[in-house]
DNA sequence: ATGCTGCATGCAAACGATTGAAGCATAGCA
DNA sequence: TGCTATGCTTCAATCGTTTGCATGCAGCAT
């Protein structure tokens, strides 16, 4: 309808010529039409719909809650006669039968979903996440609904969010979400069991909670660069909600000023950068950093991706990493490993916080158990961005 | 699990907290019992139920219907008198009621959800297409639903994936899912609406699809690398099934050995290379083109995926991007801006083809119309990893 | 009074499944 | 033959909503 001029840019002359404006609105929207133009004949009714227990119960002679006990398959409550169910299996499968999940879910039965609160996919870590729990629940037969938290996004759409979330048997919330204190109350209104990982480890009131331990991964990295001999890190941490830190990351920060002042490592001024969390903030981070009069010789990026910016950042002003400054992350991204040089992080157990996130939600059946907060260890991983600082700098 | 025996580089000294617990009831992990060991009296029973329309009505003194009549908000047809219609909403808000998404499904009703089947979500770049999906979704009042296919995991999982959605008022499919013939059965055995993204141009029988224009993104790549004078061009492309390399994929490739045949250029032997669709797969092909006895002096890797990987080994062999080899990727991710050097690539209008797709996906209601492709046409993006060849290879 | 018109509300039947209890053969036992 | 035990199946209530239809009750014209 609304694409009527199409363009035919498709094949029509083999040249294309790209179009080599980088930022294209992209006029042209070919739409090729599928079936070729012959009448409108038949009518669109292509399936019928789908059956229900009751056509399974009419089409192979049984009554209707039969048909439930066969394809329950719920063997210890009553008998069922095996020629019945053969025949009912039968048929069901002849009409291609599937459950209908709301109205299981509506008599109480499990819906074996599970829902997963995520503020921001794009964030490869998360996205590995979503990746491990997913995995973890259909090892145990659950399916993963996604909910957009959408960053900053109004509150009205968590909530919406949320409403819905009365399909799920259990919900994970993935990543502070402090800053939405509706979306949480609403939350903990529900009787559905909510689990929060990277939550930071304060304890969120009402809710279970995995994280790693922020402050032992800082302190492994610290303890790589002061071995290596660096005295002047800089610290840089994104994130924001309202002003305010991100739980994690609130928690790396802390626990750098506060094991830097362990070690007797003084913090320089604008040593502590604090910047939105994505390759753009660890660009900018960086080239503030190398500006300053006296520049840091190691920096230490709350994030992965923070860390990959500011290497790129580094590639750009002719630095080398790490001869010329440092650099090292924390999550560490499958990404970490391929960039130049690859990045010295630290390893967050991912399949094994959502194994326990996981359990932890589905396992403990109804708001029963006191809310238990669940600190798993990570550890660094040694690659190319860390050596020691250039000589001048000694 | 599998990650028990990680480098014990973490941190050797001060307080070796493995697992440092810290909120109290709970010992560790074990399930704080409940009610502390009193008979079994009390359930745990924290929060009053939620409230349903029945108990609205008996608070409000006016019936069920009349409350649902009320809260849906149904103005034509049947008039409401305004000082009932107030004082429902006031007890409504006051029990914080909630209607129950699934009765209200199964009455037939809309559930504005919107199932999205996604390949593998740790690709980036299908990451950023259900951010977008996500977006827009979120805009027409629709929230999604995230299928994890979980890349060639047994059919049985998508299968069941698939018996979930008729909680959704229509699915998207991300990336070709060719190699699942059930999944796509299944699919179109339901009545609801099924719209393919990603899935090649090859029209999947049965469903509508959108997609970007491969032959005109390779096209232009290769223009791109011709016009400074390339001549030794290879194609690396990933991402395999069954021995069958997956849609767009495929495409490229074919609109490769197309396009170079009719630009005259040779493609010499070995100069294609077929891996997984991974940071590996790109730095492993990367290596075995440079070993050959005439190595390639441009590289196009069918995803950014594989160029980031291949980058990263020109690094690790000390070769200079793109002094000594050109290197261009295709989807243009986030991170394509940020490698080192950074990445020439193709954009896909992914928040356009995110639009067109939901809107396919909700418009059409039913599954009226005729399945329609679209193409939409992709911009080639120019950064640093392409140049000329070195004067060598002149 | 008797209809008639309209507004405001209630009744009750869906929707598709689960599940306790009841029905009904048939077999076993006295 | 009568009575119970047993094995299989059906009945019917239920979950929380939506919605077509009936109903009650005004006011108003006959």
């Amino acid at each position: 309808m609304t694409d009527s001029k199409a363009k035919p840019a498709t094949r029509a002359k083999r040249t294309v010529v790209a179009r080599r404006v980088t930022e294209g609105p992209a006029p042209s929207r070919t739409t090729a039409p599928a079936a070729p133009g012959n009448g409108v004949t038949t009518a669109p009714q292509r399936q019928s719909r789908i059956p229900t227990m009751q056509d399974i119960a009419r089409a192979s002679g049984v009554s209707q809650s039969t048909v439930s006990r066969v394809l329950t398959g719920a063997p210890t409550v009553v008998p069922i006669n095996p020629a019945t169910r053969e025949r009912v299996l039968e048929v069901a499968r002849q009409m291609r039968y599937r459950p209908n999940p709301l109205a299981r879910g509506l008599r109480g039965a499990r819906t074996m979903l599970l829902g997963v609160i995520v503020r921001e996919i794009t964030d490869p870590f998360f996205a590995g996440a979503v990746d491990a729990i997913s995995s973890e629940a259909n090892r145990r037969g659950y399916n993963v609904v996604l909910g957009h938290a959408h960053g900053k996004t109004d509150e009205a759409i968590a909530l919406r969010a949320v409403l819905e979330t009365r399909h799920c048997d259990a919900i994970l919330l993935l990543g502070d979400t402090s800053d939405q204190p509706r979306l949480l109350e609403d939350l903990r209104d529900t009787n559905i069991n909510v689990v929060g990982l990277w939550q930071g480890s304060v304890p969120v009131p009402g809710i279970s909670t995995v994280s790693v331990d922020n402050r032992a991964g800082v302190a492994g990295l610290l303890a790589h660069l002061t071995d290596l001999g660096h005295k002047r890190i800089a610290f840089v941490g994104g994130g924001f909600s309202e002003g305010r830190l991100l739980g994690d990351i609130g928690e790396r920060r802390a626990a750098f000023l506060d094991l830097m002042a362990d070690a007797g490592l003084p913090i320089l001024d604008n040593y502590i950068c604090e910047v939105e969390n994505n390759l753009r903030g660890g660009a900018a981070s960086f080239e503030a950093l190398m500006n300053l009069p006296v520049p840091p010789t190691a920096i230490l990026a709350s994030t992965d991706l923070l860390a990959i910016g500011a290497i790129h950042a580094a590639g750009r002003m002719n630095m080398m990493v790490p001869r010329d400054v440092s650099i090292v992350g924390f999550d560490d991204l499958p990404m970490a490993e391929y960039t130049n040089p690859a990045l010295t992080s630290v390893r967050q157990p991912m399949a094994e916080m959502a194994a326990v996130g996981v359990r932890a939600a589905i396992d403990i059946a109804g708001p029963g158990g006191a809310p238990v907060v669940q600190l798993l260890a990570p550890s660094v991983v040694v690659r190319e961005s860390s050596g020691p600082p250039p000589d001048s700098a000694r």
